[in-house]
RNA sequence: GGUGCCAUAGCUCAGUUGGUAGAGCAAAGGACUGAAAAUCCUUGUGUCCCUGGUUCGAUUCCUGGUGGCACCA
């Protein structure tokens, strides 16, 4: 039999963590967290990093393992995890990887085309000229230095035409150079699993699961990051919305409000993700027999 | 039981001097190559409570219901 990398992906709340543990043990598998934020060591409440007893009873890799101090992205995530992957398949078949992180399934499944890190020293240039000169400014750049980019990128997004501009100045070649719009192939097979639930239900979910949260100290985890709040690890829903109540920007309540509703709004972006992957094998969360039974058939 | 007020989007409400309606919140859809739980874009979803009447035309005015709220008994 060839390896098996499992993926078992699905928007936040929705079970991914529960039924991982059962998956992992019928496969022999450790669990592969996939996960932007569970993968920082200052977060726990906030992130639903898997439970004391979760991660006993299941070696899991990537939960926790980086500061949140440090600079980390997911072509550092494909990096490692595709060297993790190439320790664990000498032992197994399958692995599994579970995470709702979009960006970071596709890296490891995908691949991210290599692009040069980018010097601080001209990604501070670039954010200055942003911040005095505004965007359309960027865009006038972009379209000198990489006219091909230019009418690929979304032009109002500033993240983009940003970090577009900031590699051409770098590497001092257009960035649309470093892009080869094709798909890694990898030395073993893919199966993903998608779980979903009836909307309603999943928004039921989430609202309690922030309740739980704040019942278990979201509020002084938060407090105690509130000096890292600068940092890009801590531009996260759920810790965002505390700091602007910290700053009393918002009250508690609208804080708590508003969490509930950028999380559900972020599992719906999750499934507008997800929905146009074809190659995605949708179960409810209850179904976990099927589940096992399906991933054995597809395994090669 | 009487009197008054109200009934419009999922919720709270605005509005139409009579020409079938719009804000906030909630929500829906989409994009996505090193910050991705980030960032960006698009969208108003409606028996205007029901029934008659007046009118060319009623969600709007009038009659009678129904439901809710308040006060009086």
């Amino acid at each position: 039999m060839g390896k098996n990398l499992i993926v078992l992906l699905g928007p936040t709340g929705v079970g991914k963590t529960d039924l991982s543990i059962g998956l992992a043990r019928a496969l022999g598998s450790p669990v592969v967290s996939c996960d932007s934020r569970q993968i920082y060591k200052e977060m726990t409440i906030g992130t639903a990093v898997p439970t004391r007893e979760q991660l006993a009873a299941v070696p899991h890799f990537f939960i926790q393992t980086v500061s949140a101090r440090d600079y980390f992205n997911c072509w550092q995530f494909e990096q490692q995890a595709l060297a993790l992957l190439r320790e664990l398949f000498r032992e197994r078949d399958a692995v599994l990887m579970t995470g709702g992180s979009m960006m970071y399934i596709d890296a490891v499944c995908e691949g991210i085309d290599e692009v040069p890190d980018v010097r601080p020293d001209v990604r501070e240039e670039v954010k200055c000229l942003f911040e005095e000169k505004g965007l359309a400014h960027l865009q006038e750049m972009l379209l000198q230095l990489d006219p091909e980019h230019y009418r690929r990128v979304d032009l109002r997004n500033g993240r983009r035409v940003v970090h577009a501009v900031e590699v051409c100045l770098s590497a001092g070649r257009p960035y649309s150079s470093f892009l080869t719009d094709t798909v890694k192939q990898r030395d073993f097979s893919i199966i993903k699993i998608g779980l979903n639930r009836e909307r309603e239900e999943l928004y039921d979910r989430i609202n309690r699961r922030v309740d739980q949260m704040v019942a278990e100290g979201f509020e002084e985890e938060a407090r105690a990051l509130y000096p890292l709040r600068h940092l890009n690890a801590l531009n996260t829903v759920g810790y965002k919305e505390w700091f602007d109540y910290f700053d009393g920007k918002t009250s508690r309540e609208e804080a708590i409000r508003l969490i509930k509703r950028n999380t559900r709004n972020y599992a719906k972006k999750q499934l507008s993700w997800f929905r146009r992957n074809p190659s995605i094998h949708w179960f409810h969360p209850d179904e976990g027999e099927a589940v096992l039974q399906r991933v054995r058939e597809l395994m090669r």
